[in-house]
DNA sequence: CTGAAAGCGCTAACAC
DNA sequence: GTGTTAGCGCTTTCAG
């Protein structure tokens, strides 16, 4: 226990501590715990060892304090919590920003917006500075949180697209080139009534892909009909009711023979619902989902996707922010993230074509 | 844009100025952020008023320097964050811990023990005082950083159990119970052959659940078989992989005619290698899964499981951290939270008994 | 009720 | 090379 007479309980262990033992001042501890130059071999050995011994830790808080910077940056999200944990997708794009995070020593620390009474009150964050940047997940059309930062001139990467921010940092992916490449694959098939289960459309995701849809139908020659679009939910629940209840409601002649889903999050639920009407998929329906999670491939039927490189954006952002908050020159403000269709058997021709 | 005279672009705008500006001293401006009492009315007042005009925000760095907190917790996983992330449990346990943290005015910081080069070095984040707690996202046994934890007295919660530890705080699900009441649910349905895909068994989550098993069968008069746990690995693929080959290497009369699955997340690889060898569930095999995932219900066929309380786990489990950190006395040092069974149509009776 | 002043633990000029 | 010193922005005795 007691190994070291330094080791008492509470090692509540300073700086001037261990000048002291070494006979040192504080600016030589401080100088050898920085790397910097000017201090003797021998010193720099001494104290080194010194600290080593007892474990010695500089304090975090001190540090900051003095160096003006908190080494921690906030992920903030449109999203509530319990939004962000449930889908498969912010897991891997966390994953991305946490793994780049901590291995330059950086913090991070999830917040939701909704947590502030208005979207404006993560202005309490910079102005207290106790983060030195900020990573948006999602922003709306004209952000004023991002207006804001961008005013000031704050460091800050949107994770996804801000419409309306000219110049803003952001690393995306092409939502509205893999929504159109899911699409086309459907039409390829033979498909000529495809439904859209959409996302939320206060956000860029929702209306991109919505987009890519359109797109992809108009440039095929098919009519685009608002009425193919679910707007079914943000929850698995709703999502399921909604997407039977417009089933059970359509004719068959009418009845799509294939669905374009926001995400493989809602596609599970979309599923359960068409096989709860008695509809096979893919024989009745197919159905095609985006994010290419990572279950999807095991579900029952496998869930044919559009694999987005969701972790690699996290990443992408993490790294860029950093360089911003760095001061370095960035290349490219903007990046985008390709996508590709992934085939699976939820996937058929339809039975009117064959 | 400049609507005040002080609204200037650097906003860095300091307890002293706004002391300055009011005319009185930093103490009087601190006792009115801090609702000390001792302030006149009316310079309680006037000075809201001008932090409020302001949006001065105290920084929080220099207020954690002589607070000597951080205000910042650390949940320390077991798993890499790629473990971590993609599953949907976790999920539900780090949207507890934030919502209660944040609520409260904390922070917390996701990091995973691989991060570092030894279990130990977590201590680091103590030693820089650079948190005001821990939470142990699970712990192995005679966990050594969570029995170096106890030593220094450091406030810190197990979210799950450490075998070995007595006397530490934790919050935990009853997975032997969990588990025990799966397999007595495949038992009353008359199945007798019953296998488990079991967890780590580095971890108490793998060994207990295992337990549970284990007594369910030996408390039915059957045969506790060694051959029929499945020990298949992290992730899905693996999962996949090895219970493929399991069924494939197995005649027809010996072959298991349920599985209880350590967990919803394998379920799913778990069920897909069974449709691909030809098996029907719940027909040919039942299927339970544990956790009760969002997605389970909605699975095809939809997952029977065992309804585990995950994200109340972690809000409990941060709200006795923050009665730790608090000083506050504690009722009871261990929490169990119970779980119950969902039963689902992955479940039949076993086609022998019929 | 109010203000002066002493730190919190560290970094970074600036002298020597 | 090394030490002295002045803060970083805030809280908190302690006098008045």
């Amino acid at each position: 226990m007691a190994n070291h007479a330094n080791d008492n309980g509470t090692d509540k262990i300073t700086m001037t501590d261990i000048a002291k033992m070494a006979g040192v001042s504080v600016a030589t501890v401080s100088r050898v715990i920085n790397d910097s130059p000017g201090v003797s071999d021998e010193n720099r050995e001494r104290i080194s060892k010194l600290i080593e011994e007892l474990g010695y830790q500089p304090n975090f808080t001190a540090r900051n304090l003095v160096r003006q910077s908190t080494r921690t940056i906030a992920v903030i999200n449109m999203q509530t919590l319990g939004q962000l944990h449930a889908q498969p997708a912010s897991g891997r794009m966390l994953q991305g920003i946490e793994t780049v995070l901590t291995s330059r020593g950086y913090r991070c620390t999830i917040l939701s917006r909704d947590e502030f009474a208005q979207d404006m009150s993560g202005l309490r964050l910079i102005k207290g500075g106790s983060v030195d940047g900020i990573l948006l997940n999602g922003a709306k059309l004209n952000d004023p949180l991002a207006l804001e930062l961008t005013r000031r001139n704050y460091p800050f990467v949107i994770v996804g697209r801000a419409i309306g921010l000219v110049n803003s940092y952001y690393v995306d992916i092409d939502n509205v080139f893999g929504a159109y490449s899911a699409v086309e694959t459907l039409i390829r098939l033979g498909h000529r009534r495809i439904a859209h289960v959409c996302g939320s459309q206060q956000t860029n995701l929702g209306v991109e892909r919505l987009e890519g849809y359109r797109r992809a139908l108009l440039d095929a020659g098919l009519e685009y009909n608002e009425n193919f679009v679910i707007d079914a939910g943000l929850t698995r629940k709703e999502v399921y009711a909604s997407v039977r209840s417009f089933f059970e409601n359509i004719v068959q002649e009418k009845r799509p023979t294939a669905v374009f889903t926001f995400n493989d999050f809602v596609a599970i639920p979309v599923i359960r619902a068409l096989l709860d009407i008695g509809l096979q998929v893919p024989h009745d329906i197919s159905v095609i989902g985006f994010d290419d999670d990572e279950a999807s491939q095991f579900l029952n039927p496998p869930l044919a996707s559009i694999r987005a490189p969701i972790y690699e954006m996290g990443m992408e952002a993490a790294e860029m922010l950093l360089r911003l908050i760095g001061g370095e020159q960035i290349d490219s403000r903007q990046v985008i993230l390709q996508t590709r269709v992934i085939e699976r058997s939820s996937l058929a021709m339809p039975l009117q074509s064959v």
